[in-house]
Order: C-alpha cells, then sequence, then structure tokens
DNA sequence: ATATAGTGTGTATTTTTTACACTAAGTAAT
DNA sequence: ATTACTTAGTGTAAAAAATACACACTATAT
C-alpha cells in the first residue's frame, strides 16, 4: 500500500509526568539530560516515537529506556502542538502520567544514556525544566487534584499497607489544603 | 539552527467531534468524503496538520475548511497513536470537541473540496464511519458525559433562551436517563 | 518526669439528594 | 364545543452525605 501522504518534517515525542509519594512528599521522577539541546538540565523523561510503535508502546519504552522502570500502567492527558515548543524542529509531544508507589528502593537506572541520571524530586521544589516541560508538568498535576476527587487514585500511591493518616497527607498534599481527621476517615469508608 | 531530528515519515493530524442539539436529539458533525481513501464514507471533520502552525490553530482552520463553521472553542480530548489506523501510512490524529448551539440555520459548506458535504447526523442513527473514526467518536462521548456531570456545558448547546424542559431533555440524551423534573429544577437553580 | 507530637474516636447540625402526585393550560380530534 | 391527551409547573417528607468540633491515649525526645 503506498504512502501517498504529504511528508512532513515533524516528530512525535513522548513526556512522562511520573508520580510517587516518600516521606511525606510528592515527588515527580526527572531525568538530567545527556544530550544537546538542553544538555544537563533537568527535563521529564521523554524521547521520540519510533515509526512502527503505538504510542502507548512509546511511553512504556521510553519511561524504561530513561529511567529503568517497567511496567508502569500510563495514561496519556494532554498533547503539545506548540510550533516552536522545540529549538530544532516541529515536535508534537503526547503527555502521559501515572502514579506509582515508591516502596523499597525501585533502582532508577537510565539504560539509554540520553539521560545521565534519574531522580525523584518533591513537586514542591522542582529545578527549571527543558523545553516546556514546566507547562506540561502544571498541566499533569492539574490533572491528577482533578481526577484524586473522583477517583481513587491515592492507593496506587501508597505502600500495600498504610495507616489512614497516611493517607490523609496524600490527599492534602495533592489538594494542597487541610482536611478534618474524622471526616477524612467517614469518607473512606 | 540546524534540524538535527530523526527524519520521520509520518503525519498528525486533527479530528474533530462538534456536539450540536436540535430538535431534541444530540448531533454531531460529520462530512463526506471526497478523497481516497474512504471516498464517499462519512467521517469526523479532520484533515492534516501544517508544519508551521499550533495544533490548536490547525483545529480551528480544519473545522472551517471543511465544514464552514468559524471559530468555534474547542478542546483537546485525546491523541490516537496506533500505528495502522491509516491505511495509507503512519498518522497520528489529535481530537478535540467543541459543544455549539445549532441556532437558526449556520450553513455547513465545505470550503476545501477534501469533504463533498457536511451534515449534522444524530448520534443515535450515525453511520459507519471511516478510519478509526468510531472509537474517536465514542471517546469523545465519554468525555461529554462526564464532563457535564461537573460543569454546566449544556448552556453551550441550547439556545440563548431556553425552557428548563428543554435543558433537561439535554441532559437525559447526554447522560442516557431519565430524571425527576422537580428535583432536576432544583438542583438547576 | 515532663513536654511534645501523633494517633484514634462520636455526635449534632446542615446540606444535598431522592422519591413521589396533582393541577392548569394548550392542542388535536370528533 | 366537548372530550381526550399531552406538556408545564409546583412542594414536602425522608434519607444520605458533608461539616464542625474536643478529648484521651501512646510513643518519643529532652
Amino acid at each position: 500500500m503506498g504512502l501517498s501522504l504529504p511528508k512532513f518534517d515533524s516528530v512525535f515525542s513522548i513526556d512522562c509526568v511520573i508520580f510517587g509519594f516518600d516521606e511525606g512528599e510528592l515527588k515527580i521522577l526527572l531525568i538530567e539530560r545527556n544530550e544537546e539541546p538542553f544538555k544537563d538540565w533537568w527535563a521529564l523523561p521523554g524521547y521520540i516515537v519510533e515509526q512502527d510503535e503505538s504510542i502507548d508502546h512509546a511511553a512504556e519504552r521510553i519511561l524504561y529506556e530513561l529511567t529503568g522502570l517497567r511496567g508502569i500502567y500510563m495514561d496519556q492527558f494532554y498533547t503539545f502542538g506548540d510550533v516552536n515548543r522545540h529549538p530544532q524542529g516541529r515536535v508534537i509531544t503526547v503527555a502521559y502520567y501515572a502514579m506509582i508507589r515508591l516502596s523499597g528502593s525501585k533502582d532508577l537506572k537510565p539504560v539509554s544514556n540520553y539521560a545521565s541520571r534519574a531522580v525523584w524530586i518533591p513537586v514542591n521544589d522542582l529545578p527549571k525544566l527543558a523545553f516546556d516541560h514546566e507547562k506540561i508538568f502544571s498541566k499533569g498535576f492539574e490533572k491528577i487534584r482533578h481526577r484524586i476527587s473522583y477517583q481513587p487514585i491515592a492507593f496506587e500511591l501508597l505502600p500495600e499497607k498504610f495507616t489512614l493518616t497516611q493517607l490523609q497527607h496524600l490527599y492534602e498534599v495533592i489538594l494542597n489544603k487541610k482536611l478534618d481527621k474524622r471526616n477524612f476517615r467517614k469518607k473512606m469508608l
């Protein structure tokens, strides 16, 4: 089947906003870039989709290659398509997010050397990020804040056994407000 | 600034799911395709993003060219990136949706001849659609069904003056269930 | 031992949601 | 013109959910 579509010098990429909760803090996973542009900057784990893989598949692969994390279920949340978001050409990026359990020490070891390392960073203490990744992060954070109000996503972030107090802390961090202890417990049951 | 990104034979497109409400029915805007592949099939209004336009801009332009509708505010809702969704090559499509008022007779006249016509079709009576457009439509419908529960989107679909009964019909169509008249009124106020 | 920080529990009030039935007015048919 | 039929409009009572609020017990650090 011949390709009769117009030629197009542009690229799809995936960026991942991975949330974790640890020591009472909400964190996300960042990489330190090892390539230009933005070499040595912090960035969301993200890379280019291959020609013959679906975007969902690409998201999993890329996250693995840049951070060593495998089999994380992610959801797409927004696609960023401004013309100049990448300094070297047209790159449209599909952003994914996930929430995971930081139990024990899941090793963060980039497989690709596109990233020199991968680190959990508290969302309240983010460094300046490459590209438009701050915008992407904000949108992702908005997303989980909204989502927590109608889906029990918090369980994905906590260890298998946790106290209600931990759960409440997590809600407080995400919603950025204090909650009443007794009412909170009632609602959770 | 030289482009040092990998070459990639693929294409971005936009597809639009535009909802309207008329004569008690929820409808969407479809075009009849005038080009291969899927010539003469029904499809969502959609086309290819230009190299130098943002995807939001592309969405507006494409909707206008295929249907004659202008200045409709649309929101992105999902990006479809399966490898084989287009028979002629890799096409990743960003789906947008909007809800508009069908007051009077906004003329539907395709500007591009990529579409032979554009027509409002009741969502309960959709024909077979080109590509994976049924999947895209379903996801869009899901989206507004979800959204109506926390945002008053219904006002965008109704004429400036409308009866509560009309409003209720609209909710019933979207949520696909009967609502109690008195309780519904109470809640709306 | 004392102070501090963290955990755990119940009740009363208000707000929101649900369930439910009749009257009045307009329209269509004979 | 009468009748039948459809549609618009209104209130109350019961149940469920959300909120506000205070004190005792334990473990830990000094």
